[in-house]
RNA sequence: GCGGAAGUAGCUCAUUUGGUAGAGCGAAAGCCUUCCAAGCUUUAGGUGGCGGGUUCGAGCCCCGUCUUCCGCUCCA
């Protein structure tokens, strides 16, 4: 069902040029997709609302545009290296692929389950004159399997160290694990999946050195947190706001442009006082989603989900969960993340990242507070829930885009009612008044009502017609996307009606 | 990456057992029209994903490959 649908969206926007699958006359490059001339629009549009929102609104959140190429050892700090390097593992059985080293510390734990079950059993049998310290430090079979446990992670830690994947395969193999599906202990070889992608900066190859395309955007604005704070003459608490494409190398990539290698993000990092970022991570969370139903999307379409399992750098997580047509999904994290990034970052480069605060007199690394944002995934949110075919009165059906005026790639169409009699003529002047400030469109080919859906198709949020009556007292029609209703103003006052009606809604 | 399904025009699809491709919508040019798709004329657009094999002959059968879609571990 909505699969189907699904499937429609994915078509209209190819077919209306929205997104086109890259380099698609080669077949296309997997998930990757480029936008089209409305698409480009469109997520424009969304961009420089986010920038509004968070920057202009902003008395104390400024934006960069850092490069995406930074320097290897940023990703080494930030945490990248270690946890965007999983060694995988699948069963030939069960089909089931896992994390080498998870397969291991599972068995790790379960030695140490072991010995506490010896430990109770003992407990049961002695009763009251049971020494458990004793008991724990000399028992073999406690003794031995807590050995065993630790054996299997110590050397598990090292065959890591050396990246020695044949030699994780043979640890497994010879620890005799087996996997929780099929029970079999017939495994593929160890394979290094690195998430990011990397490529070589210098021109020589010999010399020169890998680096890796960012897989955040975040990075960028810690390790320019000195310089924004000096020059910026900026003040606790202090926002870093920055757009731009990321890169990650995902294993699978799916949902059209839900996951795509190539992304783009649209991130603040806040810069608070340590104790005050649940305060402000609070208020973010209020913030973020009073942006999203802004668009005028209804609040059913959004949820929040916590995060149980924080990542390394978090003490707080949370993310906004949109129902796309595949079901409720991630759209937007935001985290806190105490001073891990600042403080890896220090220790990396040596250097002090630090704010000085007059009031207290002191020197803190600060904490911060990520709001973080897919822009793909906002466009395909806008977008998804934006089509709509309606079945009218009289049976037909109307394939619409009701995307937020604000949003839409063209807002006005200009329609002369026939191409004669100096219609065209005069519309074309109105067409030229509209330019100036507004992405506009003039169609005079076939029927009124073709050319009305066209534009519905498109989303185009006003269609202003030129008639005969145009010609007498210079009226012209305004005709509204949703409500296909049409009143008639004086081609004056259509620059300052348009307007009015572009205003994102007020929440 | 593994398993399953599928690749024919911009989109949705047809071509019944192999006989060298069609429709609807869409697009373009024009005609007709004073306001909500489907009026008329004309036109463009496909090396049937790509490569190989079987055959007198392959969109259809076989193999390989690429891509997409659906499930699994990662994530914005």
């Amino acid at each position: 069902m909505s699969d189907d649908i699904f499937k429609k969206i994915i078509s209209h926007a190819k077919e209306y040029g929205f997104i086109f699958p890259s380099s698609e006359i080669y077949d296309g490059l997997s998930a990757v997709y480029d936008y089209g001339q409305y698409g480009s629009e469109l997520k424009n549009n969304i961009r420089k609302y986010w920038w509004k929102s968070m920057v202009q609104m902003h008395s104390n959140i400024v934006g960069i545009d850092a490069a995406i190429f930074m320097h290897p050892t940023t990703w080494k700090a930030s945490g990248h290296v270690d946890a965007f390097n999983d060694p995988l593992i699948d069963n030939k059985d069960s089909k089931k692929r896992y994390r080498a080293d998870v397969l291991i510390e599972d068995y790790a734990e379960k030695q140490f389950e072991k010995a506490e079950k010896e430990i109770e059993k003992a407990k049961k049998r002695f009763g009251d004159t049971f020494d458990e310290a004793l008991f724990r430090s000399t028992n073999p079979r406690v003794l031995e399997y807590r050995q065993k446990g630790e054996d299997a992670t110590a050397k598990m830690a090292a065959l890591l160290d050396a990246n020695d994947l044949d030699g994780l395969k043979k640890h497994i193999e010879d620890l005799e694990i087996v996997c929780p599906i099929s029970g079999s202990r017939n495994w593929t070889d160890v394979r290094q999946f690195n998430l990011m992608f990397d490529t070589k900066i210098g021109s020589v190859s010999e010399g020169a050195e890998t680096i890796y395309l960012r897989p955040e955007t975040a990075q960028g604005i810690f390790v320019n947190f000195m310089n924004v704070y000096k020059t910026g003459r900026m003040k606790i608490p202090f926002g870093i706001a920055q757009t731009g494409k990321a890169f990650r190398n995902e294993i699978v990539a799916r949902q059209f442009i839900f996951r795509m290698r190539e992304f783009e993000q649209m991130e603040m990092q806040f810069f608070v006082r340590p104790g005050d970022e649940m305060k402000w991570y609070e208020s973010w969370r209020e913030e973020r989603m009073k942006w999203h139903l802004a668009m005028g999307i209804p609040a059913e379409k959004y949820r929040w989900h916590k995060h149980e399992k924080l990542a390394h750098y978090a003490n707080a997580a949370a993310d906004i969960e949109f129902d796309f047509p595949f079901g409720f999904k991630e759209l937007e994290g935001i985290h806190s993340r105490t001073d891990f990034d600042l403080t890896a970052h220090q220790t990396h480069s040596g250097k002090k990242l630090q704010y000085f605060d007059p009031e207290t007199n002191e020197s803190y690394v600060p904490y911060v507070v990520e709001t973080s944002i897919g822009l793909d995934r906002t466009f395909l949110a806008v977008f998804s829930h934006a089509f709509e075919e309606q079945t009218l009165e009289d049976g037909s059906v109307r394939t619409v885009l009701k995307i937020p005026p604000f949003l839409a790639p063209i807002k006005v169409a200009v329609l002369p009612l026939v191409k004669k009699d100096g219609i065209p003529e005069v519309a074309n002047k109105i067409l030229d008044d509209l330019r100036e400030d507004y992405m506009v469109q003039y169609d005079e080919k076939d029927a009124i009502g073709r050319r009305y859906r066209r534009q519905d198709a498109i989303g185009t949020p006003f269609c202003i017609t030129i008639d005969y009556e145009t010609l007498e007292n210079n009226t012209v029609t305004i005709r509204h996307r949703d409500s296909m209703e049409q009143r008639r103003i004086p081609a004056a006052e259509l620059s300052a009606y348009i307007a009015s009606e572009l205003k994102p809604k007020k929440t």
